[in-house]
Order: structure tokens, then sequence, then C-alpha cells
DNA sequence: AGCACGCCGACT
DNA sequence: GTCGGCGTGCTC
């Protein structure tokens, strides 16, 4: 009987998002299995595709077409991510093929290539005009120099051939090498056989007496440097047969140069100690059990990991751990490598992509039994998993703003599940919803109380900028601030400053009492408009006119808001001209190693002080910095995101920690035109579970998460109406399956209603339980594709951005 | 996504 | 008559 391969195949399009049949070719039943990719024949063209199921029995019609052949040896994908991939798919709304990929290396996608092949039976003028005396040119050249239906007829006429190619971008470094055969006996004879003149050959058979009987191949750059003979040498040697010649893979090694320097784990607090013996008594009886632990900087979560690694390792098991990407420093990375070395892999965006492909393959190959990574490192191909961290767990960066939208967490989550392994969600600020469902008991809660050495935190004191600006003329440094500044200059120590960019210039807001103006609606700050110079709420779609005067002092200083890090610069550099000063924002670190750069010269004392945007706020470490400034921490407060005030906390504590080492007490100044915010006053008292308890009250109130979940529909076109048409017949499609207690905000056009000459309309449906919403929307997903019309329509499930 | 098929207007 | 524009439907 013929087996039957179930093939997801590379057209990401809502009518090819299911399997299609293929025939297995009886040369490669013993070679296939689910989990590879092979090359198929679809339509005219060939294409690549993932085995997702290998049965005997097919429903389609008409006659199957065979398989092409197999690209891996082996699966590339288990049976864990090919599962994943299905549950990925189906939650995000994505198609299939966009999840398989994702979850594999860049280069592991295939690339396809259309040329034109000369058939030997063709015009010989042809040979010369067209194809210029080559055998295979490209399709687009070929278009170039003649028509499009010039070639379709020679094609018919059976004078060319249109052929397709899949092409593997994925590439091994290969090296040449030798692998002994011989035994020491018959080195010996070889030797004995030689005469007078052939010194080389005795030195070379000399060496293979010493690595007789060895296994591993050996490298030929090792022989060469072993032993003083030359490439040809080895070369006729081989021809001879006294060894034989491998090819040796070789992994890029993104670390090669680097010494890491070796640690040990340190000794735990009290505190430490109690989190990791739970931790691993998890890990060890294969509990799928989440840990949140709630400590601030300083408290040494890090630490916690570190040796939950260690047990884990012990006990034959794997571990992975999720890290920022803006956290994953130098520091970051020789922390982890000291202490695991060579069984460590990293996986982030700094790697070139053939140096992610050789971590991936070390990985699969279980080469390396810890990961370290951003976002898409949840999908290492570990086995055996013992734990999976993730730090930080309260980062947007977690979650991917294009398909598939996946929040690297619930992935963490499912894959924990699926082995049977506790996970750790470490953050000195939880995200709501982590910390609300440690509150009902789903999440053991560990919390951190007390910081390593017992460390003060640092002072925090908060500058009204309101009083500031009635001192001096606009700017962007308050009296404080520049004492504080000057300070750390005559000390000679350094100071972080800190602009905050979120929000920049997007809302309006009263420089005399710091009145934002809010939706009557919705309790939202509304949106500015310059296009049609109005003030929308981008939730319910209120829309007014811009104000002259404050709605609530009726001051006339009411203006949008926000500056830029140059701005900030070059009024610095004339209030201080003697302080070196560093910048660091999206500008300065474009190119790549340019962050590092930067940061390795702030920690040299190359500079007094370094300004930057958010990316400050995070994995910097620096035993000189003893104040830490904070611009504008209310920009983020002024966005219609009912988040805005957590990413304030969240950043205000961040940033905070930043300040002061064992030795050096460190102060924090925060200006602000919002003094009395609680966001900002709780983040002053490094009080999290006391904004926790206030952010949870506000969004019982507003029916906000974690108490609803969200779902974020967005319908596009180029033209206004069309898209905004569209929305509406969504609305009207899902409010009939919708129960009485989902809520409907919307639709409205989204802040920046025209990207790319498309104009986004977008609804937000807040709901607790919604059984045939799934279905719904999974509905309207594939509808839309049938009657496109140049729609594009796109569903978020749990949004972090509204923007 | 491509590619074919089909239908319509604009030309050698 | 035919070339080439794009709307529609299919790919195991």
């Amino acid at each position: 009987m013929t087996q039957i391969a179930e093939v997801i195949v590379d057209v990401p399009t809502m009518q090819t998002n299911r399997p299609f049949d293929y025939a297995i070719p009886a040369s490669l039943t013993k070679q296939i299995s689910p989990g590879m990719r092979v090359v198929v024949p679809f339509g005219k063209r060939q294409l690549q595709g993932f085995v997702v199921a290998i049965t005997d029995q097919s429903s389609f019609e008409g006659t199957l077409k065979e398989i092409v052949a197999v690209v891996d040896l082996r699966p590339v994908l288990n049976h864990e991510l090919l599962q994943l991939s299905q549950w990925l798919a189906q939650s995000t709304f994505a198609f299939w093929i966009s999840c398989l990929q994702t979850m594999l290396p860049s280069v592991m996608k295939a690339s396809y290539e259309k040329t034109v092949r000369l058939e030997p039976t063709a015009d010989p003028k042809l040979a010369t005009e067209l194809f210029q005396g080559k055998q295979e040119i490209p399709f687009s050249e070929a278009t170039n120099l003649t028509s499009a239906h010039k070639l379709l007829q020679l094609q018919k006429e059976q004078q060319v051939e249109i052929v397709y190619h899949v092409n593997n971008r994925a590439h091994k470094k290969m090296l040449k090498g030798l692998l002994p055969t011989k035994s020491v006996a018959e080195c010996e004879a070889l030797k004995a056989n030689l005469t007078k003149s052939a010194k080389k050959q005795a030195l070379l058979l000399a060496y293979l007496t010493s690595v007789a009987g060895q296994t591993e191949a050996i490298a030929y750059q090792q022989v060469l440097a072993a032993v003083a003979v030359s490439r040809e040498t080895l070369r006729t040697a081989a021809k001879k047969g006294w060894f034989k010649e491998v090819a040796i893979e070789q992994y890029r090694d993104p670390y090669a140069g680097h010494t890491v320097e070796h640690t040990r784990p340190r000794v735990l607090t009290a505190e430490q100690a109690a989190a990791v013996t739970q931790i691993s008594q998890a890990v060890k009886e294969s509990q799928n059990e989440v840990y949140l632990v709630e400590g601030v900087t300083g408290s040494g979560k890090t630490e916690i990991y570190l040796q939950v690694i260690q047990d884990a390792l012990k006990l034959g098991k794997t571990a992975l751990m999720l890290v920022p990407e803006i956290a994953l420093t130098p520091q970051m990375v020789n922390r982890v490598k000291g202490r695991f070395g060579e069984r460590v892999a990293m996986l982030h965006s700094g790697l070139s992509t053939g140096e992610r492909y050789d971590e991936w393959r070390r990985i699969e190959r279980q080469e390396a039994q810890v990961v370290v990574g951003a976002r898409s490192a949840v999908f290492a191909p570990l086995s055996h998993l013992g734990v999976i961290i993730m730090d930080e767990e309260h980062e947007t960066s977690y979650k991917q703003d294009d398909m598939p939208r996946y929040n690297a967490r619930d992935v963490a989550l499912w894959r924990a599940k699926y082995h049977n392994c506790p996970v750790i969600l470490g953050s000195a600020t939880p995200s709501l919803e982590s910390r609300a469902r440690a509150q009902k008991g789903v999440y053991h809660l560990i919390r951190l109380k007390h910081r390593v050495n017992d460390r003060p935190m640092p002072e925090v004191t908060v500058v009204d900028m309101k009083n500031e600006l009635k001192k001096t003329t606009e700017g962007n440094f308050s009296e404080l601030m520049l004492t504080q500044i000057r300070q750390r200059l005559i000390r000679h120590e350094q100071s972080v400053l800190m602009l905050n960019r979120r929000g920049f210039s997007s809302f309006v807001m009263c420089r005399d009492c710091g009145f934002v103006l809010k939706c009557p609606n919705c309790d939202i700050s509304l949106t500015l408009h310059m296009d049609t110079h109005s003030m929308k709420c981008h939730y319910c779609g209120h829309e007014e006119a811009i104000p002259k005067v404050c709605a609530n002092c009726h001051s006339h200083k009411i203006r949008y808001y926000g500056t830029g890090t140059q701005k900030v610069e070059a009024e610095l550099k004339e209030l201080l001209p003697t302080a070196r000063i560093l910048r660091m924002d999206i500008d300065t670190t474009r190119r790549k190693g340019a962050h590092e750069k930067i940061l390795n010269q702030f920690g040299q004392h190359d500079a007094d002080i370094l300004l930057g945007t958010q990316m400050i706020a995070k994995g910097l470490d620096f035993p000189d910095v003893t104040l830490v400034g904070v611009l504008n921490a209310d920009t983020a407060l002024g966005l219609p995101d009912f988040r805005a005030s957590e990413r304030t906390f969240q950043l205000l504590t961040q940033v905070s920690g930043r300040a002061g080492r064992a030795d050096k007490k460190g102060e924090v100044v925060v200006q602000t035109y919002n003094p009395e915010h609680y966001a900002i006053q709780l983040a002053r008292h490094h009080d999290y579970e006391g904004f926790y308890k206030r952010e949870m009250t506000l969004r019982h109130q507003g029916n906000y998460p974690p108490y609803y979940f969200t779902i974020l529909l967005t319908a596009s076109h180029e033209e206004e109406n069309l898209a905004a048409k569209k929305i509406f017949q969504l609305m009207n499609q899902l409010k009939p399956v919708l129960s009485q207690k989902a809520i409907i905000l919307g639709p409205t056009p989204r802040a920046i209603a025209r990207v790319n000459r498309r104009y986004y309309y977008q609804m937000v449906i807040k709901y607790k339980n919604e059984p045939n919403l799934n279905a719904e929307l999974t509905k309207i997903m594939q509808d839309n594709q049938e009657t496109k019309k140049g729609i594009q329509i796109s569903i978020d499930r749990e949004p972090l951005s509204f923007i």
C-alpha cells in the first residue's frame, strides 16, 4: 500500500491553510517522517512543505502527486513542536505554515527561483540570442529580453523549459579533515617501506600512529598545526589510503575570542534558598506548576534561575531561559556562560543568520542543554525540558506584533504543560495578569522582600515641573536635577538620564496644572490628530476640538507634549559645557554592535552622563552610577491605553534599580507634571503591592484585563469608507454571537489612521466567557479571504498595544 | 502567493 | 484578427 504524507505547503493564504496529500514514492518511504521538510509539486510550481502526518489513505478524489524530494535527514520539528505549531495557528488566527516557519531559524525558510532552460532540440539562434551561450537563465532576465508571451510560445514548441527551483538557504560550514583508518602496526609497516628521503611522510606516519584507533575526525587545520607537513603531503597520503578524508561540520562560534570567566554558584540568602528548594523540588517531581517570583532589582532573581537550572541539569534535564532582547547584554551572557560553559546555547538578534542556525542545531542535537534567548527562543528544540524561566515576565517585547501574533509567555506555559515541568515567571513589577493569577492561587507567589546584602533602595525624589516652569524659562531640567548632576561631576561619579519617548507629542496637556484631556465615555486620554485638527478617543470614537484653554484651570499653557533626545543633549551641553555626554537612542544604536559599544564606553568612564530613551532602563549595571534622572515620567500616562499607568510604574521602578551599588548609595530624581499620580507616588516608594491593589481596583471598575479578555480586530483598505464599512459589518456579524456580558469598544479609526496608503479601522471586544467567539473569528478569517477585494483583516488576541 | 483561464478594449 | 490588461478560482 502506498504511504501518504499530509503536507502543509509554503503558501500563506486561508485557502491553502490545511494539509495537502501527497504520495510517498517507494524510494522515500524509509526516510520520510512527520516534521521533515519536503519539496512538493503544487500547481505548476514546486514548493517547500512540512510533513505533518503520515497515513495510508486520502479523501482526495483525484490522483495524488508524488513528493519530489526530502530536505532533511532527520525531522526538524519533533512531535511536541508540531503539535505546538497547530495550537499556535488556531489560537493566534495565523496560517499554519507561518507558525511552522517562525519556529525554525530563518535560513531554513526556502527561497524560490524560476529559470528558463534551453532544450537540446532548440533553434541554435535562440542559444546565442536569448541565452548568450548559457544553458539556463533567470526567468526575469528572459522576460527582459523578450516578452512573456514569446517565452510561453517557445515552451509550447518545446524549445525551452521553465524550471522551478527550491533552494535551501541554510549552509553548514564544512572543514576537511582526516579519519584514522590504519592501526598502529599498519602505520609502522608503511613507515618501514618509506625511502630515506621521504622525511615528511615519515613525520605524518608518526602522527598517524599517535592517533591510530581514534574514531573522531581531525580537521586538517589541526593536523597541520601539530605536524610540520604541507597540505600537499596530506593530499597524496589521502590518495594512498593512509586515512580517510572526511568533511567535518564546523559550528560558527559567535563567542570565539571572548574569554569567559568561570563563575561558581553564589551563597544564597534565606529567601533565595527557599525559592530554589521549592522550585527544584517541582523540577525533580515533574510538576507543572508556575512560580511567580516577585523581587526588586538586586534581590538576586538571576542567581535563583541559575541554581534551578543547575539542579535540572543534574537530573539530566534541560532548561530554557527567556530574557527580553535588550537585557541580553554581554554581562548577562557571560554570567550564564561562565556557569554552564559549553552547555549553553544563545539565541538573540545579535547573531548572524548562520550563527543562529548553528546554535539551533547544537540544541537540536542535544549538544546544548541550556538555552538563553529572546522571544523566539521559546521554540528552541530542547527535549526533556526540566524548567522554563521567563525573566522580566511583564515585558511587552515577548509579544510578537506580526503574524503569528503570539505571546512567548503563553507558549512557555504550553510547553511546560507538555513536558510536565515548572515555569518561573520573574519580575520586579509583574504584569497584572500574572500577579492576579498568583492571587487566585493559580500560580505560586514567591516574594523576595530583601535585597542581597540588604542594600538600601535608592531614594527617589519627585520634582513637580509645573513649579519649575514658573521659576525658569521652558527647559527640560529642573534646578534639583542640575544640582544633582553637577555634584556627580565633582565627585567623578556617573549619571544616567532617561527621556521617555513613549507617547511623544501625541496628547495635549496643561503645563500649569498637568490636566490631560480625557474621553467622557472611556476615561482614556484623547489622542491628538493633526490631520483632522481634533482630539479623538480611539476606543469609542468620541471626537472633539483641540482645546485652546485648559478645562481645569483655564490656563492658556495647554499644548502638545514631547521632546527629542538630540534637543535635550544640546540643552545639556549648554548648561554643563564640561560634562562628557553619551547619547543612546534609536539613531545612535542602529548599527550592529553600537549598543554594546556605547555601554562599554560608559562602563570605562569615558563619559559622565548617559542620556537615552527607555532602552537604558534595562540590563546595565555600572558601579559608578549614583544618579538616575527621569526627565519626563508622565508622557506614557498620556497615552490612550489602559496599561499607561502600569507601563509608567514599571519603567520608573526599573530605572530606579540602576542607581547605586553596594558601597555607593544611589539617588533617583523624577521630573513630572503629575507628581500626585499614584503610579509615580507608588514607584517612588518602591511599592509594587500597593500599585497592584490600586490598579486592580481601576481595572475592575473599567472592565479591563485581567478582569476581561480582549481581542483587537482591525480592517484596512486603501479607501477609507471601505475599511470603515468592513469593520461595522464585522461588528454586526459578531454581535449576535456574543452574550450580553461582552463589551464592544468602537469601531474607531486607528490613532495613525493611514499607514502605507491604507486606512485602518479597529474595534476591541472585551469578554469573560464567550464559547462561540473563537469559531466566529476563524470564520471571519476564512470568509474574508474569499471575498477579499483589497480588504485586510487582522485579529490580535490579548493585544499589548491599542495604538 | 503564483499561475491559468477568461473576458474585454486597443492595436500591428 | 491578436496582444495584453486584470478579475476569479485553484493548487493534493
